[in-house]
DNA sequence: CGTTTGTTTGAATAGAATCAATGCTGGTGG
DNA sequence: CCACCAGCATTGATTCTATTCAAACAAACG
């Protein structure tokens, strides 16, 4: 029965999350055993391509999401229809939560690198929230988390000039690449959406710190470089 | 047996939040009759004078809050010592979620002007969790009202030149006085922190604002005047 | 290849910050 | 009661920064 529970899921190109490999870092971490076996709808793994929504702003549905690799853009249209990016996600993050609420999705979430999701039906949460208090601790602390950020995003990555906006945000992608000093930086568009500043601006000053040595280029064949850190004054 | 608890509560200044005034705005508008029997340590509640901090950034503590009256603001101190101030919240709004989950208060949580409070300990929330799947809800609601609006504060209040974003955060003010189009500005001071300006361009704006009879200063004697909106042209 | 898409660079301009002075209001103490 | 002071708002002049407009450049792609 179980058995044929599993050849199922398998079947749907649906997930065990029990098995899951980056288990502790998701929603389901403090689950028991036990726990899983109230998961009855399907969870899927889902994998996009760059560039590409996993929903859209204002649409809404019976999904949250949680990264299991690839980086992940929060967009909001404002009203004179510019666009800024208020959140970058990454692995073991969980977008959509707004779902669980009943409430449309607040943001259009798309894809800055080609990467895998997993797409949770609200029902299974809900369900799971009925036998495990930790969860709800869990989905509190993921609230919490995305709060941080939004502050963080506000008082760091758009208060100030425009060159410590830059640094701010380089600091930012650099305690995201957890163990190498490499990392990839977005499109010019990308990071003024993100700072709020223009294009043009971002690519004097990241340009000036690369003439400068604070950034190296370490052009790896891809088409946006791949970028090393070197040194950043704060002047 | 019920009625000593009840006096008992009376005596220590606390309250009867079955009998809370704002009961429908506050977190513990779904509960049931019976779970209110769950509340065993005391909830009270405490007045506030202008500019006094209901809590402060870093500290930890083991309380909630719910508004009971005057305007708050949550306040982040930048590395540079700059501080911004990141939400406004008002009657029925919650703040020091963070506590909830051991986190320091992650602002400093400060009166604009004269207020009320209730102080909720954290206990008496997980324990009521544990009866009441409502209260779950709720708490989930209240953080995912606080990302909107920290979103919002974003993409409105700090996007886009200096008079769009004055007149985007009067436009704030105007939706949170419900009845009467009459509503206090705060301190020049205050509104740069909460759009990123310095107090001089603020006052040049609201100046020329009210030089161009876009707003109109009720004088209401009072301190800062009493200002009441009469047409704001988008240009 | 030429085309497309995104980046860099330059010159001119607009907008906000900064520095500095003045004005206004309410409170204080002689 | 009036003079003075403190705190905040307003206004002006200047400087500086980022935007805008425009062009050249570089890489990726059919």
């Amino acid at each position: 029965m179980n058995q044929n529970y599993l050849l199922e899921k398998i079947r749907n190109n649906s997930v065990d999350c029990s098995q899951c490999n980056i288990r502790q870092l998701v929603l389901f971490s403090h689950l028991r055993e036990e726990d899983f076996e109230h998961i009855h709808q399907p969870i899927k793994d889902v994998r996009f391509q760059q560039g590409h929504a996993v929903y859209r702003e204002r649409e809404q549905d019976e999904f949250i999401y949680t990264i299991r690799s690839g980086l992940v853009k929060l967009v909001k249209t404002t009203s004179d229809g510019e666009s800024r990016i208020v959140r970058l996600l990454r692995v073991g993050d969980v977008i959509g939560l707004e779902a669980l609420l009943g409430k449309p999705y607040q943001h259009t979430a798309m894809m800055l690198e080609p990467g895998e999701v997993c797409r949770i039906p609200v029902s299974v949460v809900k369900n799971l929230q009925r036998h495990s208090e930790a969860l709800c601790d869990g989905l509190m602390q993921r609230w919490q988390k995305a709060l941080d950020q939004a502050d963080e995003w506000l008082t760091r990555l758009n208060t100030g000039q425009a060159r410590q906006r830059v640094i701010a945000f380089i600091h930012f992608l650099e305690s995201n690449s957890v163990d190498q000093p490499e990392f990839m930086l977005p499109s010019r568009e990308d990071i003024s959406a993100i700072l709020g500043l223009t294009r043009e601006t971002v690519s004097r000053i990241i340009a000036s710190m690369k003439r400068d040595g604070e950034l190296v280029d370490l052009g790896a064949g891809s088409f946006e470089a791949n970028i090393k850190k070197v040194k950043i004054s704060d002047n």
